[in-house]
DNA sequence: CGCAGAGTGAAACGCCTGTTTGACATCACG
DNA sequence: CGTGATGTCAAACAGGCGTTTCACTCTGCG
């Protein structure tokens, strides 16, 4: 009904709706009268309560983004006394993150997927400042506890990106693997045995580049 | 003009600034019109040598497709006594075809990317069968003789996948990366230091899994 | 010459897009 | 009661979309 009280409704049913739908098919494609359809609302609602489809979309990943830091917390890198039990449970934490998105973040793994491809200006920064940069500084101060100082810079940070690239992958290459044989673990227990995989893999890794072994 | 001869330019043209523009924006976001701009052709000439905007896409891909696989030959299983040194060739192979992609296949690599996020029915099979699925037959043997018959199918499948994604991570994540003062390589020189890398990395990560040292 | 066919061109088809408008309810406050 | 703010609604805006139509030019062949 008009009036007041309704507002706050009206707002967050656009909100989620449109999180839905540019989760789904990314800001380009999706439509204005299509979210406001799902929501149940007029299409002038998005002019009133956010301005524009942009301001609407980057209020999304606002949402996206704090849902996502706000889940389960971070390992850090003085967890452990072995650096290497710390990326344990790091690659597990990230590895939950990034494939159980649905719960507790349903928005930022496709919004990111999309943004990736054909970015949006602002949205890529809001993701990077909030999620991808914390979690690349602490992924790398464990892999720095690992391989020492032997390493170059340049190296190291080439083998942090190759350890998130290990975590991030079966969701991301999700498609692609699915019509290969090898569809990525949804339930808690599959992703727990890969990421003990992935963990170990990495490990192994990084143990090559450790203590002047490196190449 | 008119008449015959022609008809082939015509054809050419659309056909690459098809590929260019699907390449650029994906299929959905791309527009005939300024396909046909670009190519300097009439609308109708879609309909008419094509079909449809939709048989232009699946042109494309068969073009992207022909051309990927037509670049440097891939290392088999069998070029090098040591599987670590197959293993090595095929790393620098694979990401020097997935990051210097602007010469010889300009198109393949954004299709894959807009096409995992927003797949369009008939484009990702057409990869999978001539690109991804030989690829990954050819890494799982090369995994294979390196980890034994130690570990399960399902983890053999997940180091598998995990070295591929070690080589397309670079290319896949280039936008965060380099919003993370980290940008991919672009030059040989790059890519083949990178490669070295990654290559050491992997194949420190999978002897782990070698001779029942499996965890 | 005459005619079938290939290929091109401008214009229109119906549909959808994001945005805007102005009228209309409902509330809180003086 | 009157007034301003708040929020909703149907309708229209201009423009882009993929597709289609039809007239047209030109070539090759009988």
């Amino acid at each position: 009904m008009p009036g007041t009280g309704e507002t706050e409704q009206t707002k967050d049913r656009l909100l989620h709706a449109a999180g839905d739908e540019f989760a789904r098919v990314g800001f380009g494609a999706a439509s204005v009268r299509a979210i406001c359809a799902a929501a149940d609302a007029n299409v002038s609602a998005v002019k009133y309560h956010f301005g524009s489809k942009e301001d609407l979309y980057l209020a999304v990943w606002m949402v996206a983004a704090s849902q996502m830091v706000s889940s389960e917390p971070m390992p850090r890198a003085g967890d452990h006394d072995d650096p290497r039990d710390t990326l344990r449970a790091f690659v597990a934490w990230f590895m939950r993150l990034v494939l159980t998105e649905s719960v507790s973040h349903p928005w930022a793994g496709q919004l990111l997927a999309h943004e990736t491809v054909s970015p949006t200006p602002g949205a890529l920064e809001t993701f990077v400042r909030h999620c991808a940069g914390p979690i690349k500084e602490e992924m790398s101060r464990i892999v720095g506890a690992i391989v020492g100082r032997q390493a170059g810079t340049k190296t190291r940070d080439d083998l942090v990106f190759a350890v998130i690239a290990l975590c991030v992958n079966a969701k991301h290459s999700r498609g692609i693997l699915t019509k290969l044989g090898h569809p990525p673990p949804t339930t808690k227990a599959g992703i727990n045995r890969m990421a003990k995989v992935m963990a170990e893999f990495a490990i192994g890794g990084l143990d090559g580049f450790a203590n002047g072994a490196a190449h």
